[in-house]
DNA sequence: GGGTCTGTTGAAATCGATTTCTTTCAAGAC
DNA sequence: GTCTTGAAAGAAATCGATTTCAACAGACCC
């Protein structure tokens, strides 16, 4: 391996100036040439290791995300890493499984590794705790969740306003009694996500003069995964005057009630579905699958952009950011069948 | 940040007593006692960049990944993961987007962050080159695809074995004209898998006294994603006498398959349909869709151990790990319907 | 009592870069 | 000719840990 020492001695320069060539240091076009060419000659590239040392920053940064094998985070992942190539900062990226223990070691890791900055998606938010980095002055920027109390910049998702649209739609294609399949209650996404799911319901509601207690019995609360979609549906299913539609909070949990409709032999596009988050393969085979897309690439664009920034050494008040959703229609069926 | 020497004066005992209370060095118990407590107050985490430096290495192991969004890789992540934390390795993931340059640079990464060890699943056979790392010593893995001339420890799959597995369920199911869609001509993932399907074809023709000419016509070279899956099914389907099953070289393909399927309205089970590797969510929606397990998590899991034996300095000759694949049959349909 | 051994301890060297502090030298001003 | 100014370059300090080395104290044996 070597070492800037080397490469000063090759070169007949001290160390200092082999430091400035790299850094942008006042050196002269001679020299710096000789430098450039010794170092080439010997295959020198700095240690980051030292570097870090000295520097009280290391150029990664790390990105914690919840579950990696959730395409949602993936997506999100790249567009964190694609931001980070155009400044020359490489992406760490941690799983902490949705376990806050892991997630703490992980930020733990970050601080004594002196990353230039984190971008978590929270595993809890309650529980997760920031503080620790935003005390040392380590940059940080919350995406798609935002730790309760957190003083850091933040992109979230409008929850509430894909709710909104989702509902809206399955109206539109002529659907009567549409259902809503939710998150664990408590859950800021989940919330948020069938509050736009009420809002626009009640107002329905309204219109026809129906009885808003109908509203109620069409909620269901689950827990983000396919079993619990899968088990909310079916208890759906099971009502004296079943829902004719269903918007569900997830991706995963639409895979479970994807497969509750196809025992019950009701598939969309008779019993109308829309997921929230995008159902990756699913959705090529149903084609009748419409979904809120989530701007994950996107997500993950901006945060970094925000850190960067952070990095950079900008100075501005916190900021959030909230991107929208879209509404991905994948094929116009006309809704329910009139039979 | 308190540092090793804040400790060391808080205790009353030198920065050397401080670090071998932390390493396993001799201290009088009554002393380390003391430092521990002192330790604890200040809240002194050590410096790992610092511990590093001093060390010439990390406790990092890097994982390079060709597809972040492929949930084979995201599962073999895990598996490393799993198998990581068990002796204090954190795993930095590192995705090189099938580009060899990107690779390249991450492999840099990985040396001058002198990272304790590297599992690759290479982006290319031919052009990643592993010879730097190996040259200075740092314990290289290969998953899944080893690169060409590499002297690294491997982890592979049983492609050939997972290729005749495939077909030969296919035939058992009493599908007659059975069709291949690989991988790219030249990668040796796909050749492999191919090589099965013809090995088990070639032996059926046989038995059948029926020409081995129609083998070829029933193959088809595509390029592992969703659009070259799409069209070679396409293809297929346009023959005089198109095939009745499709056997398909990876999960992507698998969904061009089957989109092109359900526009010929020809789905499984009426057409078979294996694929090689899992379709997470589609399966769910198709039941009678067979796959060939690959066995990413534990091709993560065996890489760590692997990798951590090189770390820990075991001295053995070079291994090549080969896992074979399982077949998940979904729901015994019965094969082709009769009529 | 002198000599050897062993177990603790701290001072100092070390890892490899960056950055501060000096020194040197030359150009330009008066 | 002297003084000022500024650029260029090297020597040395620095980051925070680990590890080597030397010093020392106490136990033990002749």
């Amino acid at each position: 391996m070597t070492t800037i020492n080397d490469v000063a001695r090759a070169a007949g320069v001290s160390a200092a100036t082999v430091s400035r060539v790299f850094n942008g240091g006042r050196v002269t076009a001679e020299r710096a040439e000789r430098v450039r060419r010794t170092a080439a000659e010997l295959g020198f590239s700095p240690n980051r290791v030292a570097r870090s040392l000295r520097k009280q920053r290391s150029s990664v940064i790390g990105l914690i995300i919840p579950d990696i094998e959730n395409p949602f985070f993936t997506s999100l992942a790249r567009g964190v890493e694609d931001a980070a190539q155009q400044t020359n900062l490489s992406v760490v990226l941690c799983n902490s499984d949705e376990d806050v223990e892991k997630e703490r070691r992980y930020l733990e890791i970050a601080l004594a590794e002196q990353m230039a900055g984190v971008i978590v998606a929270a595993a809890s938010r309650n529980r997760t705790d920031l503080s620790p980095l935003a005390a040392r002055g380590m940059p940080v920027v919350a995406v798609d969740r935002r730790p309760r109390g957190a003083s850091v910049d933040a992109v979230m998702v409008d929850n509430q306003h894909g709710g909104e649209e989702a509902t809206a739609h399955l109206l539109s294609e002529g659907y009567e009694r549409v259902a809503c399949i939710t998150g664990p209650e408590g859950a800021s996404t989940s919330e948020e996500r069938l509050a736009g799911f009420r809002t626009v319901m009640s107002d329905h509601l309204r219109e026809r003069g129906e009885d808003q207690a109908r509203l109620r019995e069409y909620i269901r609360y689950a827990d983000f995964r396919v079993e619990g979609g899968r088990a909310a549906m079916e208890d759906l299913l099971r009502l004296p005057e079943p829902p004719d539609a269903v918007f569900v909070a997830n991706n995963l949990m639409t895979v479970g009630a994807l497969e509750a409709l196809r025992e019950a032999g009701t598939l969309p596009p008779e019993t109308g579905v829309l997921s929230f988050g995008d159902v990756p393969w699913a959705s090529l085979v149903h084609p009748s699958l419409t979904t809120v897309q989530l701007p994950s690439y996107d997500l993950g664009w901006t945060a970094a952009g925000l850190l960067q920034d952070r990095i950079g050494g900008v100075d501005r008040p916190l900021q959030t950011l909230v991107l929208r959703t879209s509404l991905q229609v994948r094929a116009s069926t006309g809704g329910p069948s009139a039979d």
